[in-house]
DNA sequence: AGGGCCATGTAATAGGTTACATGATTGC
DNA sequence: GCAATCATGTAACCTATTACATGGCCCT
C-alpha cells in the first residue's frame, strides 16, 4: 500500500487540502499513482488519527473553508521507514494485451479502432508531459533554470523523464500492434 | 475487471485446471496480468456457475485429480462482447516513482541500492522474454517457423514484443535514475 | 526425514471503484 | 437559469492480498 506514502510525499512537497490533493492526483503525482477524492479523504482521516499529519482549518472568502494538511514528525518517520524498506517491482496489467491475445478468437481487424484510440490517448499524454517538462525544467522561464542543483527538482525531473520514456515506448509498440493487425487483415 | 477475460483467453488458448492457470499467470499471461491461485479459483467457480466455462474431472495417477476447465459458448460470447467494448488506457502505479520523489526528503543516496535491485529484476525479465521469443517465435526450432501466417501466433508475438520494449525502456530509465542519484550524491 | 511440486480450497483484511449527497460561488 | 469549480464526505460493493489449511507423491 503506497497511497499513504504518495500522499505524504505530495504534502511534503506542499501542504494542501484533500481537494487539492485530488487535483494533484489528476496531474503530476497522478502520472504514476492514481487516487480518487474518496480514497484520499479516507486515508487523510486515518493518517490524521494516527498522528502522521496535522490539520489546520483555513477559512476562505467566496469559497468553502478547507482543511490544510501537513506532515507531522510521525508521518515523516513512517515515510522514511517505507523508503528504506525494499519493495518488489510490480507487474503490469494491460487490458489491451489481453484483448490482443483474445482477438485471435474473434475478429482481429475489429481491434484496430480500439488500438487507434489508445494511440491517441498516449499521444496526448506524451504531449502533456513534454509541455510540462519545458514549463518546469528545460524551458527558459523554468524556475531555478540556472542555479544550484536542487535535489527535489532533479528527482521530479527524472520521474517525469520516466513518464516520457514510457509514453514514447508505448506509442512505438502501438504502431507495431497496428501494423500486425493490418497485416493479418489483408493476409486473407 | 479483466481477470475473467484473461482467464477465458488463456482457456481458449488451451483448457486447463486452476492450478495450471495459476502457473500460466506466473509466466506468459502473467507478463501483462497477474493473479494468484486464490483469485483464480474464485473466478473459476463464479464463471462455472454462470455457465461461461465447462468442467471435466480428470483422474490422474500419482497426482491429485484435477478439474479441467474449457470455455463454453456463453463464455465465448461474454469475451466477444468485452472485446468490442471500448476500455480506457489505465494509469500506471509505480512505487519506485513515489520513492524517488520521496527521497528528496530523506537520503537520495540510500535509494541507489534499491534502484540497482530493480534494475536487476528487470534485466532478468528481459532475458527471460528474449529467451522465450527465440524459443517460440524467431528461433530455428520455433513451431511453424515457416508456414502460413497464424493469427494467434502473430498476436502472441506482438504482445511479447511489447513486454520486451517495456523492459528495455525501463532499464534505460533506471540507468538515468542511477546517474541522477549518483550526481546528487557527489554534488555536495 | 525434509523439501518441492501438484492440486484445491477458506477466511480475514485491505484497498479501490461507483454511486449518492450537500452546498456555496463564479461566469456565461 | 445552468454549468463549472471548490470543498467535504458516506455507503455499498467489488477486487486483491495474505494467511491458513490439507494431503499425497517424488526425489535426495
Amino acid at each position: 500500500m503506497a497511497l499513504d506514502h504518495a500522499i505524504l510525499v505530495s504534502l511534503l512537497e506542499r501542504p494542501g487540502s484533500g481537494y487539492e490533493l485530488a487535483r494533484r492526483f489528476e496531474r503530476s503525482i497522478g502520472y504514476f499513482w492514481t487516487a480518487t477524492h474518496q480514497q484520499i479523504y479516507r486515508v487523510l482521516k486515518r493518517m490524521e488519527g494516527d498522528g502522521w499529519i496535522d490539520v489546520r482549518e483555513v477559512p476562505q472568502q467566496g469559497r468553502p473553508d478547507k482543511k490544510e494538511y501537513s506532515v507531522a514528525a510521525a508521518g515523516r518517520a513512517a515515510l522514511s521507514a517505507w523508503l528504506h524498506e525494499p519493495i518488489e517491482p510490480e507487474s503490469v496489467r494491460h487490458d489491451l494485451a489481453v484483448k490482443i491475445r483474445g482477438a485471435a478468437f474473434d475478429d482481429p481487424a475489429a481491434l484496430i479502432r480500439e488500438v487507434e484510440r489508445y494511440r491517441q490517448v498516449h499521444g496526448e499524454r506524451l504531449a502533456h508531459y513534454l509541455a510540462g517538462e519545458v514549463r518546469d525544467f528545460t524551458g527558459p522561464g523554468a524556475p531555478h533554470a540556472s542555479g544550484p542543483p536542487d535535489a527535489g527538482r532533479e528527482l521530479q525531473h527524472v520521474v517525469l523523464r520516466g513518464g516520457i520514456a514510457y509514453e514514447r515506448m508505448t506509442l512505438a509498440w502501438l504502431d507495431d500492434v497496428l501494423a500486425t493487425l493490418r497485416r493479418l487483415g489483408t493476409a486473407r
